[in-house]
RNA sequence: GACCCCAUCGUCUAGGGGACUAGGACACAGGGUUUUCAUCCCUGCAACACGGGUUCGAUUCCCGUUGGGGUCGCCA
């Protein structure tokens, strides 16, 4: 047996398919893909469509798709199989009634009669009157004979876990042990009246049945997992140990959802931000090297990840922080690859034309192009903000630009740049000399003379160095900037 | 309401009794890069929630208070 075998880790991601997934639970997956490619252990995908009516296929695929385009890749799962599967709860029926049958066998469960808007009436009454507000227990001694005329009337069962009086610790990685008494619990359901199985007895059968060793997950499950290990324990498996990751939040420190912005990893990657940045980021939420490090690759992320390093409370989405993450990737990619990510964005607001094939000398421009934004850049999308200067023939000017334009010394300086534009195009040397010339002719000089030509030529008030921009466009384009300005 | 978790600059965090006049990063402010700035560099601003203990000594340990969050669904 190979070292990589023998320590048994395997962790799970168990996303429901009933949304496109959020961002929350792409940091729970990434960090259990950190351990587990840390440990050497195995990555499961497991999808919990327990939810008969809210889960959908497209939602599965929408995480897997979501899921790799982030960078992740799992071991086990539905669309790849393995030897613990199925992978999707749905499929997994005789096994969950392999053990329910045997927890019926014990006593250890009960058929439940009540409705919903019974229990909602009990839950209610108890808590007026100052109560826990679980279940009662109203169903848990009926004879079959009474089951028989309940029956009768039309309605399905439900199946109750008997709670049993005792003290439950379980063994955080992140927060210590943390016990709870059961008295707090009332019997809940383990099958659903659908014939599913709930949640937490789909889960901890199966995370028994798949052999999990470790259950990485957000900390709103801290106080679902004595349930989780009741049921674990009547089934005779030996319990994971947990991890209880801390919140993300909006910066109103509420849960994240749409009021805070995007909330779902695919918007993300729609607008660019390099699946590397994201992963940065989202493991810095929550997370720490221990060190003055804040950029790193995949590849360290996994060197250094350890839960022991995890922090326990919530941590504030903070997009101005991706941002700056998002350059500082931005930086370590190579021209060629940028430029390719760059075109579907350049074609979708048609700076490129989409029908046309990119020819080479258009790519070997393009990765110019890149070089000189790159710096700007927390996404790709963000190419689109300067891209039209260097790609069309033309560039619009903003009110602030033309009124600028409009002025005797912006005209003047337009006249002057004109007579001394080399016609085979401009490098960084001889942008400056014609500056010079251009500065000693009009007795212009500093910002006053930038920043009519910068208005000229990009049709802005701010972007890259001219002295960048200048180099990349051809005496034709300038001339043609210039005389337009001239004839403001 | 009950139970559980949490609490260092605005934000992400380092810190695990003396090394702390509390470090880094983002953001912000000012300056620089003989033009703009969203790049880059420099400087600055800014925090241990409060009250009790324990200790020679607490940001660090314990208790309480306050505040925030989570759970208490035939949702997951």
């Amino acid at each position: 047996m190979t070292e990589d075998k023998k320590n048994n880790i395997r962790v799970r991601f168990a996303p429901s398919p009933t949304g496109y997934i959020h961002i929350g639970n792409v940091r729970t997956a990434l960090f259990n893909w950190l351990f587990a490619r840390k440990n050497k252990g195995v990555f499961v995908l497991r999808i919990e469509d327990t939810d008969a009516v809210r889960s959908r296929d497209e939602y599965v695929d929408a995480i897997v798709e979501g899921l790799s385009r982030f960078g992740l890749e799992w071991d086990e799962g539905p669309d790849m199989g393995g030897s613990l599967g199925p992978y999707k709860q749905s499929q997994r029926t005789a096994i969950y009634e392999k053990h329910l049958k045997s927890l019926q066998e014990r006593d250890l469960v009960y058929e439940c009669f009540c409705q919903p808007d019974e229990l909602e009436e009990m839950k209610k009454r108890k808590l007026e009157k100052g109560e826990q507000p679980i279940y009662s227990g109203k169903c848990s001694d009926l004879s079959e004979k009474e089951k028989r005329a309940l029956r009768g009337e039309g309605k399905q069962p439900a199946i109750r876990f008997r709670v049993k009086q005792e003290e439950i610790v379980v063994k955080d990685l992140i927060r210590g042990d943390v016990t709870f008494n059961t008295s707090t619990i009332g019997d809940f359901i383990i099958f659903k009246s659908d014939g599913l199985p709930s949640f937490h007895f789909a889960v901890a059968a199966d995370d028994g049945e798949m052999k999990i060793s470790h259950v990485i997950r957000g900390e709103d499950h801290l106080t679902n997992t004595p349930k989780h290990i009741m049921i674990l324990n009547a089934l005779g498996f030996v319990p994971p140990l947990y991890a209880h990751l801390p919140m993300i939040v909006g910066d109103d420190h509420q849960p994240l959802s749409k009021r805070h912005g995007h909330v779902s990893i695919k918007e993300y990657l729609e607008e660019g931000y390099l699946p590397a940045s994201l992963m940065n980021y989202l493991a810095l939420l929550g997370w720490s090297s221990g060190d003055d490090q804040e950029i790193f690759t995949p590849a360290e992320l996994i060197k250094k990840f350890d839960l022991l390093n995890v922090n326990k409370s919530s941590a504030v989405f903070d997009t101005k922080k991706l941002n700056w993450m998002g350059m500082q990737h931005m930086k370590n990619i190579p021209d060629t690859k940028l430029a390719q990510l760059v075109i579907p964005y350049l074609k979708s607001e048609e700076i490129m034309d989409c029908k046309k094939h990119v020819t080479e000398e258009k790519f070997d421009h393009l990765k110019k192009v890149v070089n000189v934004l790159r710096p700007y850049l927390s996404k790709l999308k963000d190419i689109l903000k300067y891209a039209d200067i260097f790609l069309c023939n033309d560039v619009k000017y903003s009110d602030e630009v033309t009124d600028l334009l409009k002025k005797d010394e912006s005209q003047k300086i337009m006249k002057s740049i004109l007579k001394y534009l080399p016609v085979d195009g401009v490098n960084k040397d001889s942008f400056n000399t014609v500056l010079s010339k251009v500065k000693e002719e009009t007795g212009v000089k500093g910002k006053s003379l930038f920043l009519p030509i910068r208005a000229a030529v990009t049709g802005r008030l701010k972007g890259p160095e001219l002295v960048d921009v200048f180099p990349l466009l051809s005496f034709g384009t300038l001339k043609e900037r210039f005389e337009k300005a001239l004839k403001i």
